[in-house]
DNA sequence: CGTTGAACCTGTTTGC
DNA sequence: TGCAAACAGGTTCAAC
C-alpha cells in the first residue's frame, strides 16, 4: 500500500488530527514487527505528539519532551506492505489485526492494523535517531537533476532495482517506479549508468512530477490504502503502466506487458520503453549459436 | 558489486 | 463449490 505518496498523505493528515494531542496509554497486541516493544510502553505513555513527518516510507512521529528529558525522541512507523495508522474514537471497537493503540488525551485512539506485520514500529532516542536515517538514500522529491544524474553513472544495477533501493532514493516503491519509467519511456531492465543524462534528466523530472501528482490526488488505493479520514486515494486512476498487463499503452496502444524485474512485477510498454541491447550476458552452457544477432526479444 | 529466490504473514483473486 | 496456486503497495538475507 504505501509509497512515498501514500505515506505523504497519511503524514499529512495526521499532523493535523493527532499533532499535539498527549500519548495517555499504550496497549499492544502482536509486536514481532516492534523494534523494542518494552520501550513503547516504557516511553510513550505522557508524552505528546509534537509533529508527524514523512521519511522515505516511514512516518515520523515526534515527540515533545516532558520536562527536561531529551527532546527529538521519536516514534517510526514504516507501514510496510499492509500497514495502517489511524485515529478511532477510543470506544469503538478494534477491528481485526489492530496490533498498536495509543490512546490520546482527547478520547480517541491512534491505532496500526496490519494483517501482514510486514510494517516496522520502533522507538528512537534523539541520539540514536540520525543513524538510523543516514541509511536511506536522497529524498526523490529533493534530488537534485546533476545529483540524481550522478547516483545513476554510480550504479551498474538494472534502473528498476535502483528506483526500488530505499539506501539509494528514500520513497519510491513498485508503483511509482513503474509510472516514472513509463512516463519516462525508459525500460525497467536498462542498466542504470547506461542511461544518457538526457534519459536521466527526463526520468529525474517524470518521477518529481509523478510523486507530486500523486501527492496533490492523496496517493493511490489499489485494494485498501485509506488517508487519516478514512478516504482512499485518487492517483490509481492516473495509471499509465502499473497493473495494467494487457491492456493498451496510453500513447501508442501496443498491450502492455508485466516481466519480474528486481524481484518484482514490472509494467512497461514494450514499444514505448526499449529494452537493452544485450539483456543479459549470455548464460556459459548455451551454445553460441548466435553468428547474428537476434533482435533482442523483451 | 549485483542478481535471484526465499522468507517473513495474511488475505484475496484466479484457475482448474 | 472446493481447493490450490498465484499474487499483493516492502524489506532482508543467503547463495551464487
Amino acid at each position: 500500500m504505501p509509497e512515498l505518496p501514500e505515506v505523504e498523505t497519511l503524514a499529512r493528515g495526521l499532523q493535523q488530527t493527532v499533532a499535539g494531542r498527549r500519548i495517555v496509554a499504550v496497549t499492544l497486541g502482536k509486536t514481532d514487527f516492534i523494534d523494542d516493544p518494552a520501550a513503547l510502553e516504557q516511553f510513550l505513555p505522557g508524552r505528546a505528539i509534537e509533529r508527524v513527518e514523512r521519511f522515505g516510507k516511514f512516518m515520523l512521529l515526534r515527540l515533545r519532551t516532558g520536562v527536561d528529558s531529551a527532546a527529538g525522541d521519536s516514534l517510526l512507523v514504516h507501514l510496510g506492505m499492509t500497514g495502517h495508522l489511524s485515529p478511532h474514537p477510543a470506544a469503538e471497537p478494534s477491528s481485526k489485526h489492530t496490533h498498536v493503540r495509543f490512546l490520546l488525551d482527547n478520547g480517541r485512539e491512534l491505532r496500526y492494523t496490519d494483517a501482514r506485520r510486514f510494517g516496522r514500529m520502533a522507538y528512537f532516542a534523539a541520539e540514536q535517531l540520525p543513524a538510523e536515517l543516514g541509511r536511506f538514500g536522497a529524498d526523490p522529491l529533493e534530488i537534485t537533476e546533476f545529483e540524481f544524474f550522478a547516483l545513476l553513472k554510480s550504479r551498474k544495477s538494472r534502473i528498476k532495482a535502483l528506483l526500488l533501493d530505499q539506501s539509494a532514493l528514500r520513497g519510491v516503491g513498485n508503483i511509482y517506479a513503474d509510472e516514472s519509467l513509463w512516463r519516462a519511456r525508459i525500460h525497467p531492465k536498462r542498466v542504470a549508468a547506461n542511461l544518457s543524462s538526457q534519459e536521466a534528466k527526463k526520468l529525474h523530472k517524470s518521477l518529481q512530477q509523478i510523486l507530486r501528482e500523486a501527492i496533490a490526488l492523496r496517493g493511490s488505493s489499489i485494494s485498501d490504502f485509506l488517508d487519516a479520514e478514512g478516504e482512499p486515494g485518487e492517483y490509481q486512476r492516473h495509471h499509465r503502466a502499473y497493473g495494467r498487463e494487457a491492456e493498451p499503452c496510453y500513447r501508442c496502444k501496443t498491450l502492455i506487458r508485466r516481466a519480474i524485474v528486481a524481484g518484482r512485477s514490472s509494467y512497461f510498454c514494450p514499444n514505448c520503453q526499449r529494452p537493452p541491447r544485450l539483456p543479459r550476458p549470455a548464460a556459459r552452457h548455451r551454445r553460441r549459436v548466435t553468428h547474428k544477432r537476434r533482435a533482442a526479444s523483451q
